[in-house]
RNA sequence: GGAGGGGUCGCAUAGUGGUUUAGUGCACCGGUCUUGAAAACCGGAGUGGGGCAACUCACCGAGAGUUCGAAUCUCUCCCCCUCCGCCA
């Protein structure tokens, strides 16, 4: 949620930017409400002090007669006015919720995901000398992957993902523990990124997959409904991604600036219903409603919260270029990043078993706009306190990141190559 | 699932209807004293909203209710602890 201070100052900026993210707000509306809320409260704060003032007059002995017919008047004015505040508050809440996070300046302006930049692009297409085949064949052929008994107990969208697919993953999520675990790696990622920022190690987590809905809420993340699985028994939801209970760890928290940034490496089973995607991505691992992801998540100042994505953004290049996956970075324009962030970044492996880039990895930037509502601040030294800078981003999505190892690193015989930075999680074999 | 005990301004606690706009201790900040420090003493200090300001309102897990007046009474819910049961 912004801030309404800053909606008020900037109405215009807030209305544009709304308007170039796609989201119809009324931003004069909300300012008429504001207005309203403000005019009420201070009705009902004078209301409370003469009812604070009258209560007070009996201390230690009984009222009169004309003190309690005061009160009792006082009081009938008071719900009457109070009614009035929780509808326009309610109202105004409501609204203010659904303005967007204003964009970082340099988010590109653009109506759909059609006009997404792209920033850059290292490597080259893989090339074989023979017809190389997509990732759903292979793992099929080598007995890796067996979704027709998936479907007969779980539905489509489900896999049973076995033998060497799962050491694979276990050795790709062993590397990324470690690698982020090392201050020497992580000092020569932001080096040759040339970001200044903090080498503090990311700690691994294990989080819990549901989430409260007062909190998925908090996070900007419960909408779409649609694309979230509900726990009907229980006030909670199957999370969509180690971000939305990463991020909401330290709600109604306050950080030491010294602390800071607070880094975490979650490792969990992400659950999403592909709401609207009936017969799209069907072959393979590509699209499930369930997969294992490794992401990460930090807490950083105001200052220091754009190098924190910039850094979060370099480490994804780091990982996939370690997997020998070529890559391409794709700056999203304003329509794409999302509701809650100020800049959206997305990572895109390039598969050849469909001859293009798909997306793998999104690094999100989100200000102060989730911690606002998350009720996340940080002491700073001078003893003040503010809302704290959340950043998210995916260090590998398992099930897209196997899919690039496979497709770019298969052989002629269906074996695929091991890239040399995961041979030492895998027995040191070249291929498997 | 059953029984019981709890949730108070960073931490620990006091507080069962009206000088509680929540007291005390520790920690914290400033000062006095001291060569310096400790101790002692004096003073300050929670979070959020409204207001140019004086000031004022809200917050004692959350929400609703009773009352002239609620941390305190009632109801619903959440969380934590102990024991029993069940269970990986």
């Amino acid at each position: 949620m912004l801030d309404i201070r800053f909606v008020r100052e900037n109405p215009e900026a807030v209305q544009e930017n709304a308007r170039k993210k796609g989201y119809d707000v009324d931003i004069a509306r909300i300012l008429e409400r504001d207005a309203e809320k403000r005019a009420l409260l201070q009705q009902v704060d004078e209301l409370r002090e003469r009812r604070n003032a009258n209560a007070s007059k009996m201390q230690g002995g009984k009222p009169d007669q004309a003190t309690i017919d005061e009160g009792r008047a006082i009081k009938a004015e008071l719900v009457e006015k109070e009614t009035a505040l929780n509808v326009v508050d309610t109202e105004f809440l409501t609204l203010l919720k659904k303005v967007p996070n204003m964009a970082a300046e340099d988010v590109p302006v653009g109506a759909s995901e059609d006009e997404n930049i792209v920033a850059k692009t290292v490597g080259t297409p893989t090339t074989f000398d023979f017809e190389p085949r997509n990732h759903a064949d292979i793992a099929n052929e080598r007995g890796w992957l067996d979704k027709e008994r998936a479907a007969k107990v779980a539905g489509s969208r489900f896999a049973y993902i076995k033998g060497d697919l799962v050491r694979l993953q276990l050795a790709i999520v062993q590397f990324v523990i470690n690698a982020l675990s090392d201050e020497t790696v992580l000092a020569g990622i932001a080096i040759n990124a040339n970001v200044a920022v903090s080498l503090k190690p990311f700690t691994p987590v294990l989080p819990p997959l549901m989430i409260r809905t007062e909190l998925y809420d908090a996070m900007d993340r419960l909408e779409p409904q649609d694309e979230r699985y509900k726990l009907e028994n229980d006030d909670l939801w199957l999370q969509g991604s180690a971000e939305h209970v990463l991020g909401s760890m330290h709600a109604n928290e306050i950080f030491e600036e010294s602390d800071l940034p607070v880094r975490y490496l979650g490792y969990a089973t992400s659950f999403r219903r592909e709401a609207g995607t009936y017969g799209k991505d069907m072959e393979g691992i590509l699209r499930m409603h369930q997969f294992d992801k490794l992401e990460m998540e930090s807490f950083a100042t105001k200052e220091t919260g754009m190098n924190e994505h910039l850094f979060f953004v370099a480490i994804q290049e780091y990982l996939l270029t370690q997997l020998e996956v070529p890559y391409r970075v794709i700056q999203k324009c304003t329509a794409d990043i999302g509701k809650p962030n100020a800049r959206g970044i997305d990572m895109e492996a390039w598969l050849p078993g469909q001859q293009q880039y798909r997306e793998t990895h999104t690094a999100d930037y989100m200000t102060d706009y989730q911690a606002r509502r998350l009720n996340t601040r940080v002491r700073r030294e001078s003893g003040e306190l503010e809302l704290i800078h959340t950043n998210d981003a995916t260090a590998f999505a398992l099930g897209r990141a196997m899919i690039a190892i496979i497709e770019n690193g298969q052989n002629a015989d269906g074996t695929i190559r091991v890239p040399v930075a995961l041979r030492p999680y895998l027995g040191g074999k070249e291929v498997i």
